[in-house]
DNA sequence: TTTAGCACTCGAATTGTTTGAGTGCTAACA
DNA sequence: TGTTAGCACTCAAACAATTCGAGTGCTAAA
């Protein structure tokens, strides 16, 4: 276990390091007021926490600098306490205090908010419609062998793709389809449509429509393109900002990672336990992400997480103010969101 | 005028320049083959060219490097011709054989078609709807205060938003209205919807329906943001490779263009006279780009120019195959878009 | 247990040197 | 008159040598 001493000499080691990006020296530390005693003394402690793991040498004779192993332990057990200033919260809260037209426009704001704050890269997952149900389906015919199927969620949700219709369908018929869709499938979970559309549905069709087959299979693929959410990113740029990215060599990979998504969507898809996670350099999974952490945190309608927001930046992060403003901005979106569902 | 043999001389190097990214020498030109000359009158006709403003030195004794005016005349008169491998055309070509659903996905795909060929960073913008004509209003309620308005253009493009419903209105009145919208809108061009409903259709309204009017507002509020044509990009990373761009001081700017999107935008919105243009260094306005060369190409259905495609690259830039990849790529875009908008 | 002092280490910055690719100019040549 | 060989000169880049300073570990005294 580690002496009080100890722990102040870690803390005040992270902290400087984190604000100045320098490894740590004994003189330097006890220059601080924080701390009484002499460097010498400051020295035996230093290496009693690299001998224990916290801290590590970048060469024979240098400064100490945060393991990740430091960086958890501090972000476990030693973070300070961290106050938002006024002008901060003003401003989360006005990008939630507006009227909220699209959902895509809020996550794309609440992401820009994030990078703001922090000046870091920030994602935002768009939340998961997984749940949402089908309100309203509707077919717009464009033409004799084209329409837009539009499909509608309780949540306001819009989903559209172009079909082609078979020759031997009219107007009359689509019309006819659309309504026994429509009283047949209102409330039906989306996952659920394409097996209710199969059974039940196909039954009821197959009385009063000729050559509806070909239709509703086209109708079904369509519809079944499983909708990933949207991941929005912002402050992408600000990654050139940190000092351990100033080689080009090392921000490629972190870039790739970012413009590809997909690899960042996963991650984030995983995080479903409410609250905040951190992973530190080797804790993320992804190669090319040994020198960053990862900050997520989830936001809620009610008590179901249904996304993510997420600060990624050099193991050097921030922590503690990160992850006090991630923590507002989740908890503001999602009582916005919160809102917003229930006068559904 | 430039004789013969400089022409020669300015593109060999120019061509050098481009493959390598070094200064060229008289000796390394004098050991080409198309080159029968000794360095030394090499060594003379570059202190002319340079004398007119092609080609710079780096430094007292260096190599040459092309201008901007050299790049100018390069692109102008001396393109050496370029012929796509047929790998190169069957993969172009397997981008538009498929089915398009999206057109969102076809504009993503031809961006990153572009990018994969090109190794550099590729823009493609969606094409303007502006001419678009309404095909379908529908207004989805989704509980007593919202709704959702959904317009369905000629062309099967999908907008969606979400109003509130005044407490005045009931089920049956939304359906009135937006029947009269369908009776009365029909055709007519999503830029002049807002006019048309303030004037004619207000008028049937305020005789069929109470208290339409603060719901009409609400509609033709939303209705009336002007979505913006989308812009798409793909290998944004590429632009790290180039070594002209291995100093991050030099990439920030870039990078922050191409995060804001909005320059970029009206840069390409800006592009409608047809065929390939091309913009050298400083020729380009935006601030930051003045180490870079941006190659639009315009895309068309029938004979009208719908929107643009582009690469941004160094000005040390393959412009012979850049030019000939973007010119396929619109072509078969093109050619894409006409069967698909033919078809309505 | 703490601290002062000292020898030692190493990175970073500075300086000097060498090397090679390139130039311009001049004089000889075809 | 146009071309070329030769020569002196320039400069960036690579390399080695040197210095400087911030830091360490260890020891002995307080």
């Amino acid at each position: 276990m580690l002496t009080d001493r100890q722990l102040l000499i870690l803390q005040v080691i992270i902290d400087d390091f984190i604000r100045s990006g320098q490894p740590v020296g004994s003189r330097t530390l006890s220059k601080k007021h924080q701390i009484a005693f002499s460097s010498a003394t400051i020295r035996n402690e230093m290496a009693d926490l690299e001998e224990l793991g916290y801290i590590e040498k970048t060469h024979i004779s240098s400064g100490r600098v945060p393991s990740e192993k430091g960086y958890r332990y501090y972000v476990d057990h030693l973070l300070p306490p961290q106050r938002l200033t006024r002008a901060d919260i003003q401003k989360i809260r006005s990008v939630f205090a507006e009227r909220i037209y699209e959902l895509e426009k809020l996550m794309q704001k609440s992401a820009q908010i994030l990078s703001e704050l922090t000046n870091y890269t920030s994602i935002a997952l768009g939340p998961a419609f997984k749940e949402s149900k089908l309100k309203r389906m509707q077919i717009v015919p464009l033409n004799e062998q084209t329409a837009v199927a539009i499909v509608v969620t309780d949540t306001g949700h819009v989903e559209n793709r172009v079909v082609t219709i078979p020759p031997s369908m009219d107007a009359g018929d689509l019309e006819k389809m659309v309504n026994i869709f429509n009283e047949r499938l209102n409330g039906v979970p989306l996952i659920d449509l394409k097996e209710k559309m199969e059974t039940e549905v196909a039954d009821v069709l197959r009385r009063h429509i000729r050559n509806y087959d070909s239709m509703l299979n086209t109708l079904i693929e369509t519809i079944d393109v499983p909708e990933e959410e949207k991941v929005f990113f912002a402050g992408k740029a600000n990654m050139l900002n940190q000092p351990e990215f100033s080689d080009i060599q090392k921000v490629r990979p972190l870039l790739n990672i970012i413009e590809q998504e997909k690899d960042i969507y996963r991650l984030l898809r995983k995080q479903t336990q409410k609250g905040v996670r951190v992973s530190i350099g080797h804790e993320n999974e992804l190669r090319g992400m040994e020198n960053c952490s990862l900050i997520t945190a989830t936001y809620s309608v009610g008590d179901e997480p249904l996304g993510a927001i997420a600060i990624l930046g050099p193991t050097r992060m921030e922590y503690s103010r990160v992850i006090t403003v991630l923590n507002r901005v989740a908890s503001d979106l999602s009582a916005a969101l919160t809102k917003w569902y229930q006068s559904q």
